[in-house]
DNA sequence: CTCATTTCTTACTATTTTGTTAGTATCTAA
DNA sequence: TTAGATACTAACAAAATAGTAAGAAATGAG
């Protein structure tokens, strides 16, 4: 849980409020979000997939990233009344607002990795 | 200093190796890194406009941010023999290559910025 | 009734990031 | 000689993020 009068949250808000990249890394920004949009880029997934799809995310990380983005507005969870249960994960269309932008990103950090390796 | 064992550096690394946007997120993340990169867009800067610019930021974490864009290669520290000292930072070439990313980012922050106050 | 499956929770610990405070070095001008 | 300007550094504390381990609910199959 975030400390609302912490001066960290304040500088946060602040830098968020003025600054639209600090507004886009909120957001896209965590361990293992960047994995979970790739994935989910590509269509809807369960749970259990993209657990087995990410390798070593624990269930714990997996949740909590999924709920931040569903928060956001970024991802939808769709809930099928089965047993055992089956929970799928999909790109909302604001999420998929966001389809330039990492495309954007994916393309300079491949092309910073290949001119790393060289 | 990052302990290269633990779970969590494995982790990252682990996913930086296999997609570019998190290499992006780990190059730009960094609570002040995206107030540095706005302002040096705009041509150089010394080091003490840069803090008067930035409000909140305390010199340890200016010094820091800007020795990890130094590191990245995204922003070039020079030097003038003078006293009292002067230090400016500029955008490197490698920087450059970053603003289609950067521009994608802030258009996308400040889209969702402006829905938000709706 | 017991087991298996799936999708999570909860409580706790470890790690990492960020912030605070008090310095340092150098030379110049008063 | 003393203060002032600039660009830092170091030691420590607080806050935030990430990981570990165990368990919970729901229900159909056997």
């Amino acid at each position: 849980m975030r400390k609302q009068t912490s001066t960290n949250a304040l500088n946060e808000k602040r830098i968020i409020d003025t600054c639209g990249m600090a507004v886009a890394l909120r957001v896209i920004g965590g361990r293992w979000k960047p994995a979970i949009l790739c994935r989910l880029a590509n269509g809807t997934m369960r749970y259990s997939e993209l657990r087995k799809s990410i390798e070593g995310i624990s269930e714990r990380m997996l949740v909590a990233q999924l709920r931040e983005l569903e928060q956001e507005g970024i991802v939808r969870r769709v809930v099928y009344a089965e047993v055992p249960p089956r929970v799928e994960y999909e790109i909302t269309e604001l999420g998929h607002t966001m389809t330039p932008m990492l495309n954007a990103m994916s393309d300079w950090g491949r092309q910073r990795s290949r001119l790393a390796q060289q």
